[in-house]
DNA sequence: GCTTTAAAGCTAGCCATATTAGCCAACGTT
DNA sequence: AACGTTGGCTAATATGGCTAGCTTTAAAGC
């Protein structure tokens, strides 16, 4: 019996190919190591179990993600960021559908590169709102709501759920284009005023 | 051996109730008959199988929530709505987290109690938004946003991935007014104009 | 170059879940 | 009372995940 030669990294990249084309409720250990030509319990010399490999896909997601948004938002600032962000995050998802669903898994603590991605990830958004005079309290609720958005249509589409033949990519548009108006005059419960609204 | 006299409605209720207790992804066809003190098999003589109960609970549950959207939506307009609307949403997901992902699904051609329950929610959304003066493409657009945003923070809480202090209940206040004020504004990319640019 | 040893692979076997087939008893109808 | 429908059952199969424990590879050390 020759040796595969597998580690952890080589097992949880083909994880993220395999997911990536069938689907990522349909990524099995069975399948994952059929792939691998190997035979199941081998798995277990390299991750832990079904759902370590999960964090771990999670990790590289998340990661690869991060890295899509930040790159899309470099050297650009206010509606133009948001706009390349949201392209971003969303083609991310279409590009990788198998994927995306596991950057949703909150980080592990125990994973020091899966929080650092999940941190960069919110960085990149929170850079972005600074454009728009966010900060503080007011950038956690605009990050949530971002966050909220985006992943919210995302998984809407990936789920079917625009049954309409209005285009999909137009509604996209118009939904970052409406995140961009409220940004633009965020609400501020404390009655806080600062540059942006001198604008 | 005594008979329990299940039927479709009693399973499909039971497994609401169950989902909501255990969790969507831990209702197990396995759970629920047990619950139900009958063996596993006995399941089949009521729902086809694990796939049909759950497009069963999706029917049931996007009706519960249909009407509740639509209940908080009756005898208000504008952002009163909209404000009562997404607190009955998040208000649903809160006290049922174990329906409110089936209400996800998409409806069942084959079943007309579902796609009418999914017609009944996109409709309650489609009439809070003539309030902001939004119809046709606009409204698509819109309806497809605020679903976006209410689900995604929705979805987003309920996997736990608000890590920070910062209260959850405000930042859903901000994102709600922050539609608010998208919707006020909604872009118009044809270049259109109605009544309600003009107010 | 030979020995040693960590680790990468294997087989076998277990549990949980879903599903189908086919049997039997309860109960309503006649 | 007989009958047929149907709601329950047991048994058996398939898939997925997991553990235990064995074997062999291949690298490290002498």
């Amino acid at each position: 019996m020759p040796r595969v030669g597998l580690n952890q990294q080589t097992v949880v990249r083909e994880a993220a190919r395999l997911a990536d084309e069938v689907g990522y409720r349909q990524l099995t250990l069975a399948a994952l190591a059929s792939r691998l030509g190997v035979a199941l319990p081998s798995l277990y010399k390299h991750v832990r179990g079904a759902d370590a490999l999960d964090q771990k896909l999670s990790a590289l997601a998340t990661a690869e993600l991060a890295t899509e948004m930040t790159t899309a938002a470099v050297g650009r600032a206010g509606g133009d960021a948001l706009r390349a962000m949201a392209d971003a995050y969303r083609g991310y998802a279409h590009r990788h559908p198998g994927r995306y669903p596991a950057t949703q898994r909150v980080p592990d603590p125990a994973d020091p590169e899966h929080v650092a991605a999940g941190e960069r990830a919110v960085g990149a958004i929170f850079a972005v709102l600074r454009g728009y005079g966010l900060t503080d309290d007011d950038a956690v609720d605009a990050t949530r709501a971002l966050r909220s958005a985006l992943h919210g249509f995302v998984s809407l589409e990936a789920a079917g759920g625009f049954g309409l033949p209005r285009d999909v990519d137009r509604s996209y548009h118009q939904l970052v284009a409406g995140m961009d108006v409220a940004f633009r005059s965020w609400p501020r419960p404390r009655g806080t005023v600062d540059q942006a609204d001198q604008q």
